[in-house]
DNA sequence: ATAGGGTTAG
């Protein structure tokens, strides 16, 4: 009996390989069934299978997927644990909940389980990128007030998270504490504040953290580089940044996508087409796993070169691939469209999107008002503008072009001001473009309520 | 389970 027991233990744990293996290479269904047969074979799976699964669910962004397996553990018999839950809240993370992602770390609490340092890691993270800081600062003290000692990742997600909430003055401070008091500090460190601080503007900052890295005895790895370049594509280095990308090549340092698609949105940009159709064959060539960041990344560049069945025979391939796309394809397809010239298409990439459930894609809705103003069909951009939940600088900055195109200077002054009292911007530009059309236009009164707007604006600003 | 890639106005 208490053989049969060790040898159910060890074909449990033999299943679990494999299923992390099956979920991993992301066969979810297969590994679904895999235990369904397990426990018909009387094979008991154990808080490892199960966790493995659910993390598994919730990488793959479903995170109700994850909290069934909970459940079905319950059912089971089998107790949840830390890692249980460290992965639903991670999941929450991923959906972008933090309310639930909370939920989960009390209902983790209710339950007896104690958290470690990855629950409030995950926690944290969480908070940091739904632009919370405050309460990830708050789950961290409370952290210290536990007991539970932070680890490297601790203070990598602290910093990565300050950054990401605009706090670039105060993450180098927390890693110059680091530091000076020999708190741990590795690659990724290194790499969040490379990157943070190019992000932030401060690339004299960056440099000096890149030549510290090599002093400070880490070797700099692929994620280095590729931050390197996109900082290089970024600030006009553009030589630069393709002689990084070439030595990495030649090395054969690549073993993912993601520099390729660097090197091919930035060659988009600029326009050098051959080159960046050079780089996407060596992209296929790679045989690298296409996920959705790269085929966004391939459609815009068919969409650039006008090869519009190109573009839609990737949308498809994506489909068909299990590919979701999201905000970002649909920006490029309303984009690709308009710019071809094609606007009724693009209204219904719009529609669809609306469908789908992605609302307030606010760049999406941009591209649309935009070319509307530019084919002179102000009042459906105008139309448009008032069914959008949020407005930006781009919003208006089209409308207001659109409108003194078409001289109407009234109704351009009164969204100028609408903007500005909505603590938004237009390039200077469209307010050089109100102001000398009601100039020359007459428009006295309006002329002097715009300029009291801007003023106040810029009052209010510093 | 923390770090790198993808979209819009002039």
């Amino acid at each position: 009996m208490v053989r049969m027991r060790a040898q159910l233990r060890l074909s449990t744990r033999l299943m679990n390989v494999g299923l992390a293996a099956l979920c991993r290479g992301g066969y979810l269904v297969r590994a679904e069934s895999v235990l369904i047969d397990a426990i018909r074979l009387g094979l008991p799976p154990d808080v490892v299978t199960y966790n493995t699964l659910l993390s598994a669910h919730c990488r793959a962004d479903d995170l109700n997927a994850g909290v069934a397996v909970v459940h079905r553990m319950r059912e089971a018999g089998v107790s949840p644990d830390a890692v249980t839950y460290n992965s639903l809240i991670a999941g929450a993370s991923r959906e972008g909940l933090p309310l639930r992602a909370l939920d989960l770390f009390e209902e983790m609490l209710r339950s007896g389980i104690t958290p470690d340092a990855w629950s409030y890691n995950a926690l944290m993270h969480c908070l940091f990128q739904s632009d919370h800081p405050e309460d990830a600062y708050r789950v961290f003290a409370d952290m210290a007030e536990k007991g539970v000692a932070p680890c490297a990742t601790t203070y990598n997600t602290i910093l990565n998270g300050l950054f990401k909430t605009g706090h670039a003055t105060n993450a180098y401070r927390m890693f110059r504490y680091l530091q000076r008091v020999g708190l741990p500090t590795g690659i990724v460190t290194y790499n969040t504040m490379i990157n943070g601080l190019c992000k932030s503007g401060k690339v004299g900052y960056a440099r000096m953290v890149l030549k510290e890295l090599g002093r400070a005895g880490h070797a700099p790895n692929i994620i280095t580089y590729t931050t390197v370049m996109k900082c290089c594509f970024r600030y006009g280095r553009f030589d630069e940044g393709l002689e990084t990308f070439l030595s990495l090549i030649e090395g054969g340092y690549i073993s993912d996508a993601f520099p390729y698609c660097t090197v091919i949105s930035a060659l988009v940009k600029k326009g050098r087409m051959q080159e960046a159709n050079t780089y996407c064959e060596l992209l296929e060539q790679s045989g690298s796993m296409l996920d959705r960041a790269c085929y966004n990344t391939l459609i815009h560049l068919r969409f650039h070169e006008g090869k519009l069945d190109d573009a839609f025979d990737l949308l498809d391939m994506m489909e068909k691939g299990h590919v979701e796309s999201d905000e970002y394809t649909f920006s490029i397809l309303v984009n690709g469209l308009c710019k071809m010239g094609q606007i009724e298409a693009a209204e219904k990439q719009l529609w669809s999107m609306e469908i789908r459930g992605i609302e307030s894609n606010v760049v999406a809705y941009n591209c649309l008002i935009d070319a509307l103003c530019k084919s002179h069909e102000v009042d459906a951009a105008i139309k448009l503008l008032h069914s959008m939940k949020l407005k930006d600088d781009f919003t208006y900055t089209s409308l207001v072009h659109g409108l003194c195109k078409v001289g109407r200077y009234h109704m351009a002054s009164k969204f100028l001001r609408i903007c500005l009292r909505e603590g938004n911007n237009v390039l200077a530009s469209a307010k050089r473009a109100v102001i000398s059309g009601l100039r020359s236009a007459g428009f006295k009164n309006d002329l002097r309520k715009v300029q009291s707007a801007l003023y106040m604006a810029r009052f209010l600003r510093s």
